[in-house]
DNA sequence: CAACTATACATGACATATCAACGACTTCAA
DNA sequence: TTGAAGTCGTTGATATGTCATGTATAGTTG
């Protein structure tokens, strides 16, 4: 147990840096979110995804796989989000196991109404702050990490 | 409302792939670590933190503020260790109002154990993944959105 | 020193995420 | 065609995070 390799000093200041950045800018932004539109981040994402679709309604597994969730944490958000009237569950007659999810008027409005805010929020609190090569640094990064992460666990 | 800068492919690329990044990246290790060591992320946080300080015990409060959580998460989740014998309150003389949380042998124990498997586990993950170059460019770009979060919000 | 204000921590209610199951249906192959 | 195996979605238990609030104590100011 003693040939670990440590953190370096720089190692570990960047990937705190990085764990302390998401979890300072998620908050703020599920802050921001919730206070200007009564959506949650996940409720906000779902609803994108959903409205971003061209049929509009997206069987759950699909939907989980786009947003890369598992589906029991779709599940039980689709669920609660149907119980707010946010979405609406639909059966599937090509396949009896499954079901479609569809965002309801409301739920048009809600993201209608948060996406602007949103949006401007990311652009403020996140993308201002960088130049133009740092974000394409982060994001190359982040791509490649993912890339590796993919390659590792192939599923 | 027509006004909104949306965001350019670029942008959305990479705040997506930052996003992704995170959430993989930090369920892979929860995932890895509860495996090997039974304790949570926060858990492993929270005993990394007070073993690491010279003191061996510290204010909540000042645990809060080191790893930049809110005082009523650290309470609950010092809580919920403390009912797991991880870590122990004391009661603090100076300052009536206030406790020390110290790591128990239990604690001590488990923190050692977990630690260079999670550690190599954050190197296998993600820093095998990136060039030094890469590395110190997502640090510093995490770095900056920290500093103008944090001047935007000066508490 | 008396009131006001601020701080330290705890608490309960709620939303969220994960896991381990499960029931229902499909698919595939012998 | 039937039986095994896989997939789709749900559910309940549990852990976590946030908010609003409460209680006790400290500090500060008139």
């Amino acid at each position: 147990m003693n040939d670990v390799a440590w953190l370096s000093d720089r190692e570990q200041r960047a990937w705190r840096a990085l764990q302390l950045m998401q979890m300072r800018l998620d908050g703020e932004l599920a802050r921001l979110l919730a206070a200007e539109s009564g959506l949650s981040y996940p409720d906000y994402v779902v609803l994108a995804s959903l409205t971003e679709h061209p049929e509009g309604r997206m069987r759950l597994f699909a939907l989980a796989d786009l947003m890369g969730w598992e589906k029991s944490r779709l599940s039980h958000q689709v669920a609660r989000m149907a119980a707010r009237g946010l979405v609406l569950k639909e059966k599937c007659a090509a396949d009896r196991r499954g079901a479609f999810v569809v965002a309801t008027d409301r739920g048009r409005d809600a993201i209608a109404a948060a996406a602007p805010g949103h949006v401007t929020a990311v652009r403020r609190l996140f993308l201002d702050a960088l130049t133009p090569a740092q974000l394409d640094a982060l994001g190359d990064a982040a791509t490649t990490v993912l890339a590796a992460l993919d390659t590792r666990e192939p599923a």
